[in-house]
DNA sequence: ATAATATTGTTGTAAATGCAACAAATTTTT
DNA sequence: AAAAATTTGTTGCATTTACAACAATATTAT
């Protein structure tokens, strides 16, 4: 007798990929929503961008596009915008040889982080209340080790 | 003595939330250069919409809006073009005694569907691949269970 | 019964985003 | 030494996206 076998459609909206992309793009709403609501002055890519600056110190402008998956083109309008609010203060040197901008963050620019920071966390806490701190440390370790086995996957064109 | 604690400023690039956008972003990425490369005629979003349409047969637009997480307007026109191609259809039909646009699946749609599901799996299994399957479902369970703790924080005005 | 509110979809518009082209300078190749 | 390729940042443009305004209809409230 014959095992008549049934296969399936995959479905992508059951993948993993496709969670992974309806849970950030919850949470940016969310990011987006509680900047607004809050009336902080920057945008969530601003502060993003402030607090990436302020843990590279001296980093240069492309190697910033890296970090926060942007391009040069909006990397260096973001920056404008920092620079603007006296955020942060960018200055020419040298990387291997090359004139590139490289910037810094301000007095105003770490307050004004520090501020957000305390914010943020507040706001951001109630949406792991269910969770335990071992949990939410298994998950981040899990999605960072998903991530930067996709990365190499990933043609950057920075 | 005194005990003097150092009270770190706490990273937001250090956070979960951190993560998951940037592995989202870096996800999305990807999808966009699989399907350009594979040259199918079809975005990811125009995709997931369709595998989306094709899991709730006789949904309305609005409805979908939610379920795609992109606003009225875009789902629209993201309608607009599925079923210029042919592989949607859409009528007219009532839900609570209101006249609405359904929409459903056509054969062609169909076939166009488990032709770029099939491709869509080979070129994600590599990014999976130094990952075991319970892995994956694990990863893939709190991810859901952190996307349902995050949606009631998530204004949707769809 | 009339007014207010809610549900649904479309159109218009402004902002965000990415990509390609460009410019300038340096390194590598031939 | 000259040519080609690389690194860096900016400008322009086309696409995507979200949001607000609108229209049409149905339900709920007064």
């Amino acid at each position: 007798m014959q095992k008549v076998q049934k296969i399936p459609i995959k479905h992508f909206t059951d993948s993993i990929y496709y969670d992974l992309e309806q849970t950030a793009r919850l949470m940016k709403k969310l990011g987006n929503q509680v900047f607004e609501k809050l009336n902080l002055g920057l945008t969530s890519d601003e502060y993003i961008t402030l607090d990436t600056i302020s843990c590279n110190a001296g980093i240069c402008q492309r190697d910033l596009a890296k970090l926060i998956l942007k391009d040069r083109a909006n990397t260096g309008r973001i920056l404008d915008t920092l620079e603007g609010m006296g955020l942060i203060t960018r200055f020419i040197d040298t990387k291997n040889n090359r004139l590139v901008r490289k910037m810094g963050i301000t007095e105003k620019g770490l307050k004004k982080l520090q501020e957000l920071s305390n914010k943020m966390e507040v706001h951001f806490r109630n949406t792991t209340a269910s969770f335990s701190e071992e949990e939410i440390d298994a998950l981040q370790v899990s999605l960072r080790r998903f991530k930067n086995s996709i990365e190499e996957f990933v043609k950057m064109n920075i």
